[in-house]
DNA sequence: AGCACGCCGACT
DNA sequence: GTCGGCGTGCTC
């Protein structure tokens, strides 16, 4: 007897797979999509584990399998049970994103009159209501019907429904049927012709058939002779245009069986062989740095290592370059020599849809080799690039965080490019996954080799890196630019890296005091016209993360504090001002003056990219100003659109918010003014500083990547701030100093690690009330289990307390492992878990 | 999620 | 007595 554990995707298979027996007229294996049976009704599975024996007492059978080949292969089933652990996920939820997209069926639940006349049942049975005699004529008239088409069609809530229906039921009146929708996409075939007869009797054949009066038959034959030969499939639509004989003809010769009609999968091309479509000239760099060769030959001897399994080699290389030292032509050559050894990489990027100058190396670099896994697919491009993917089409899949679960098979490496990137963190929906950490298991797995590349590193990753006691991670250090474009054309005097931009931070409350109340400093006012005067452009940037504000003091720069929690409170739009640890709320909400300075300039701070556009056109008469924030893209054609428009110089100055950060190329931008630096430095979170660190070096970096000299304009009210000061330095080494001293103090990750809870309800306190419930809860628990490095913060609103008009509290868990203390547990139903989280609101 | 089991109140 | 309400608990 053979039994098979299955993880079963319905509702009550959430904490464990579970078992059933193999019928022996069925063949499964791990990775088989299957179904089975769970409660009263089927349900898909997947097949994780086979065993010969099982202590389960009760097992069931499986049905069948849904897909002749396993989807998943052991190695992933593996890797999605490592994120089930992890992530605190179902065991099914992390199989889900390694399916083929799209592919999935959904159950469908139809009601319809009961065929087996109950004779048990003596009298007809009496509505009890008018409803249920409403549904028996919506049933009778239209035949089984889903329950929101009765909602429909009745004008009733799908609860009233609900009812009625089982009450129905319970009458034996109407019965259930399960049916499986058809999959939004699948396999796609085409018919296709095949000659029958040889070559030397065609002429005759068609003679024969044109005397009985088949022309078009004859015709039909010659053409395929002709053009294809014996014995060659071709497509029924290619021969149909191109020999202008319909269809009705050659099914007229296959039952002569002079041509056979077969079928063949039909998939688009991939994405690889169409033409591209780039915006922006991307540079082509041929000779190396000594640093990049350094990096190069260290990766391409740990590959080699690797492949021939000395794995003693470190797997993990912290790519540590500033921007524009040439991290991609790393990881291109590292692909290189991934595939010199018969090897498969993935890589991940950010947000694909804004690195299109990225992307276009890597397919530039291995024509026809690459699979890019774009958000803007279709459905059935997504299918059909799945399909080529797991066949072994390509050697490199490139695309955003889901790219990890590529089929890709025979990998020997993963690169995670700008690993800093909050975007790999999935905290929309479970499994709630970081991929750059899924991307380091997968390779670990693989035996492969996983390069992190970024400018300015997570503080966890470095810390991974440089930490003795961590010796982890391997740094490869790539200090200098690289003269880029000026060296393709051949005018670099050669050695000399390009500059970094140079910055100026503005300290806004001495703008206030000189009477400025503009949004715009006389420094920035100034740089933007010289810039522009000179041709070039500039870039306003607005910060806008973080959109519950601070309060605080244009005179002085003082933020308004919690006195217990060491963070600053925040404003909310019902005029209170509260703390977003531990909830307290202030009373009196804004104040009048400053506390620290007593001047009346205290005030929530904001500023939206319209009015920065609004006061651009103002300051800057003449020039052409864009906007470039989420509601611009929706209104236009896409990022390409807008980007495309600057890029092409039709606009003169660009307004926008994170998104402009991105490794683009601006060549003639020389003017980056960062408007309000300080939204994000008092965000409600322990790596407000750190996000904040990141972003202003990222907009930097946008100045002076073309031919001449950038310059850089912060404005803050806060010019000592040590996120600030470092970021003007554009020195990271001094930023991680200080960060990783303030995480030890505190206990926060990379020194802990941290779990987040929310409960979401529409009241208020019935949120409040379940979050203290469970708090107390867990700190019995804590102290049941003696788990003293384990602490508990909160439970307290979260950031942003009301969202889609629902209140959230959280619970913060730190520990050395938070997954130890809640893996155990059952938390009461409505509790999101989110372990590693990036994002806090 | 669905369904079964089980314990209480309004009827034949 | 019986039917049917919906509150817990399980689904290999």
């Amino acid at each position: 007897m053979r039994f098979a554990e299955v993880a079963v995707d319905a509702p009550g298979a959430e904490r464990q797979t579970f078992t059933y027996s193999v019928p022996d007229h069925v063949e499964v294996a791990v990775g088989h999509s299957v179904q089975v049976p769970f409660g009263a009704q089927p349900r898909h599975g997947l097949v994780v584990a086979l065993a010969e024996e099982t202590p389960v007492q009760s097992v069931r059978e499986i049905q069948g399998v849904t897909e002749p080949e396993p989807l998943i292969s052991a190695l992933r089933v593996g890797l999605a049970d490592w994120m089930r652990a992890r992530y605190l996920s179902t065991p099914f939820e992390p199989l889900q994103l390694m399916l083929p997209p799209a592919s999935g069926r959904r159950r469908r639940m139809f009601y319809r009159l009961s065929t087996t006349d109950d004779r048990t049942r003596r009298r007809r049975p009496t509505f009890e209501s008018d409803l249920d005699g409403r549904i028996v004529q919506v049933l009778t008239t239209r035949g089984p019907s889903e329950l929101a088409t009765l909602g429909k069609e009745l004008h009733e809530t799908v609860l009233a429904l609900r009812k009625a229906v089982a009450r129905l039921r319970r009458a034996s009146v109407v019965e259930i049927e399960i049916l499986w929708s058809q999959p939004r996409v699948s396999v796609r075939f085409e018919a296709t012709y095949r000659l029958n007869v040889a070559t030397g009797q065609v002429a005759k054949i068609a003679d024969r058939l044109r005397v009985s009066g088949a022309p078009k038959q004859a015709a039909a034959l010659e053409f395929l002779v002709g053009e294809y030969g014996p014995s060659r499939d071709v497509l029924a639509s290619e021969a149909v245009i191109r020999s202008g004989v319909k269809g009705p003809s050659w099914k007229a010769l296959a039952s002569k069986g002079m041509l056979t009609i077969d079928r063949r999968e039909v998939r688009r091309r991939p994405v690889a062989e169409r033409p591209q479509e780039s915006i922006g000239g991307h540079e082509t760099q041929h000779t190396l740095t000594a640093d990049q060769e350094a990096a190069l030959s260290r990766i391409g001897r740990a590959l080699s290592d690797r492949s021939r399994r000395r794995l003693e080699e470190p797997s993990v290389f912290l790519l540590y370059g500033v921007t524009g030292s040439g991290k991609t032509e790393i990881y291109l050559g590292a692909l290189e020599r991934t595939i010199a050894v018969g090897k498969r990489g993935i890589v991940l990027v950010p947000e694909i849809a804004l690195t299109p100058q990225t992307v276009s190396r890597f397919m530039d670099r291995f024509p026809g080799r690459v699979a890019v896994l774009h958000s803007g697919l279709s459905l059935r491009d997504q299918y059909d690039e799945w399909r080529n993917i797991r066949d072994g089409r390509f050697d490199v899949v490139i695309g955003p965080r889901r790219a990890v679960f590529a089929p890709l098979d025979n990998i020997g490496l993963v690169v995670v490019d700008e690993e800093q990137e909050w975007s790999y963190k999935q905290d929309e929906r479970p499994p709630r996954y970081h991929a750059r950490d899924v991307a380091i298991e997968l390779a670990r797995r693989a035996g492969a080799v996983t390069i992190l590349g970024s400018a300015t590193p997570d503080i966890g990753s470095m810390r991974a890196a440089v930490d003795p006691s961590l010796p982890t991670y391997e740094v490869l250090r790539l200090p200098e630019r690289v003269s880029g474009s000026v060296a393709a054309h051949g005018r670099s005097p050669g050695g000399y890296g390009r500059p970094l931009a140079h910055v100026d931070v503005v300290d806004l409350r001495e703008e206030l005091l000189a009477g400025n109340r503009s949004i715009f400093s006389r420094s920035l006012t100034l740089g933007t016209r010289e810039a522009l005067d000179a041709g070039g452009q500039a870039i306003l940037f607005v910060n806008r993360r973080g959109a519950g504000s601070a309060v605080q003091c244009r005179s002085c720069g003082h933020a308004l504090m919690c006195s217990r929690c060491s963070i600053s409170l925040t404003y909310h739009n019902d005029g209170t001002v509260r703390c977003h640890r531990c909830g307290r709320k202030r009373r009196g909400g804004v104040p009048t003056t400053c506390p620290l300075c007593r001047r009346p300039t205290i005030k929530p701070i904001g500023v939206g990219t319209e009015q920065v556009v609004v006061e651009a056109e103002k300051a800057f008469p003449g020039a052409v100003v864009t906007r470039w924030d989420r509601d611009a893209v929706k209104q236009s054609r896409g990022h390409a659109e807008i980007v495309g428009r600057f890029i092409r110089r039709e606009a003169d100055i660009l307004v926008g918010t994170q998104m402009l950060a991105k490794g683009l190329d601006f060549p003639d931008v020389t003017l980056v003014g960062v408007v309000n630096a300080d939204i994000g430095l008092h965000s409600p979170n322990f790596r407000a500083g750190e996000r904040s660190f990141q972003l202003l070096c990222q907009v930097a970096g946008r100045a002076g990547r073309g031919e001449m000299p950038g310059r850089v304009v912060i404005q803050t009210y806060e010019p000592d701030h040590y996120a600030i000061l470092a970021a003007a330095a554009q020195d990271y080494e001094q930023f991680y100093r200080q960060e990783i001293e303030f995480r030890r103090a505190l206990g926060y990750p990379p020194f802990a690690r941290m779990a987040r809870l929310v409960f979401r309800h529409q009241t208020g306190h019935v949120a409040a009330d379940e979050a203290a419930k469970l708090a107390g809860l867990l700190g019995l628990e804590i102290r049941r289990r003696g788990m003293e490095s384990t602490r508990i913060i909160g439970p307290s609103p979260a950031p942003v307390e009301r969202l889609r008009g629902r209140y959230r509290w959280q619970i913060e868990v730190l520990a050395p492992d938070p997954v130890d203390l809640l893996s155990p547990l059952t938390l009461p139903p409505g509790w999101i878990v989110d372990v590693d989280p990036v994002n806090v609101l």
